[in-house]
DNA sequence: TTGTCGGTGTAACAAAAGTCACAGGTATAT
DNA sequence: ATATACCTGTGACTTTTGTTACACCGACAA
């Protein structure tokens, strides 16, 4: 797909700025699994993922702790944040579906946010958008029971109702251990509100 | 003391921009125990607080979490992010000593980051450490045990190694129970990291 | 076919945190 | 001085989550 219609759906239409956009970025390609970003690498690009999915998240020891996912069109927030600030990574990114990403070397970022009008406004509006949204989570993971949590997790990562996800897997990235999920995933089930396959689970809602 | 100075140490120096802010914001004053925001309220004005202290939380039934402290010349994260979008508030601001707090209604806030270079790299940069605190704070939680999150707490709050809070307000700002808290302050005594008085919590490291 | 490996189920126990109940201390206003 | 409203300590119990250990199943490669 067109570059310039991407930058359209990011409400990003002056002339210029996209060819500086255009000039000045790359595109970059990913398998499932790759990962973009590691802890403590520094960071040189912001990265807008125009297609794919990609999961970042912060590690602590044995543990993980899920801090966004990323879909279409989408950016990271954190890549953003260091343009304006030179400063390593605190997190990693790995693809969870092939990915395009549309990368820009992070002095233009800074830049342009004094230069252009609607750059600013996107800058502003992802800060905004994913500062909100962190404080759902953080109220979430205060308040709501890992069982709770898990539902919703599911729900959000389902398609057709279905999530194809090892419980290994949905450990990891809600942060515990594998045998606490296959005893929520259980309960779940009792209750009525899933049903659990090989490597699949139906919700039922 | 004098608004230029409190601007000046934001950081902003734009003439005009110290004319706009003069003419179109009001300094307020509060007493220990105002609430300055309220949930569900809708957010008029940015908040500044050149003196004192604010709390920031979010309540969800009998539970409240803390989002962050607001102390001199801190800007409230959230009340800037409604700048630009009408919205209500999804927390609470409650004072922690007497504070005087600078008002500037929203309209003038979005508009000047267009306006003025020094007022969009304020903004920018109230966005990037606020996002980058609280994804600190989530990692926190999620990996740190609350005995752990309490002790960085009071060493947070102290002054001159004392804190003096009861069991009950450390216990509803870290979104907990008394027993609980008295519990592990306790074992943090029994640990030799710190001395339990009447409300007052003496740190030994 | 057989072996290997990842995925799942589950028991038993441990640790962390929440809940309930109650005793007694301390400050302070009248 | 005494009543009142916090404040603190603590035992007993529950629930939630983490840990360890092990059995079994299904897919798939050799």
């Amino acid at each position: 797909m067109n570059l310039n219609i991407f930058l359209n759906k990011l409400f990003i239409t002056e002339e210029n700025l996209i060819d500086e956009i255009k000039e000045h970025s790359t595109l970059t390609t990913h398998k499932v699994g790759d990962f973009i970003i590691k802890k403590n690498q520094y960071i040189k690009v912001l990265k807008i993922v125009l297609h794919g999915r990609v999961r970042v998240y912060q590690t602590n020891e044995d543990r993980e702790i899920l801090i966004y996912y990323l879909g279409n069109m989408e950016t990271c927030t954190l890549s953003l944040s260091a343009c304006f600030e030179d400063c390593k990574s605190t997190v990693n990114a790995v693809t969870e579906e092939d990915c395009t990403i549309l990368n820009i070397p992070v002095r233009f970022v800074r830049d342009w946010t004094y230069k252009y009008k609607s750059w600013n406004k996107f800058t502003i509006n992802i800060f905004r958008k994913s500062y909100g949204h962190l404080i759902n989570q953080y109220a979430r993971l205060a308040f709501q029971p890992l069982k709770e949590r898990l539902f919703d997790y599911l729900v959000f990562k389902a398609e057709n109702s279905t999530v194809n996800k090892s419980h290994q897997e949905l450990a990891r990235e809600l942060g515990t251990k594998r045998e606490v999920i296959s005893r929520l995933l259980k309960t779940l089930e009792k209750d009525g509100r899933l049903l659990l396959g090989q490597k699949e689970i139906k919700i039922l809602k």
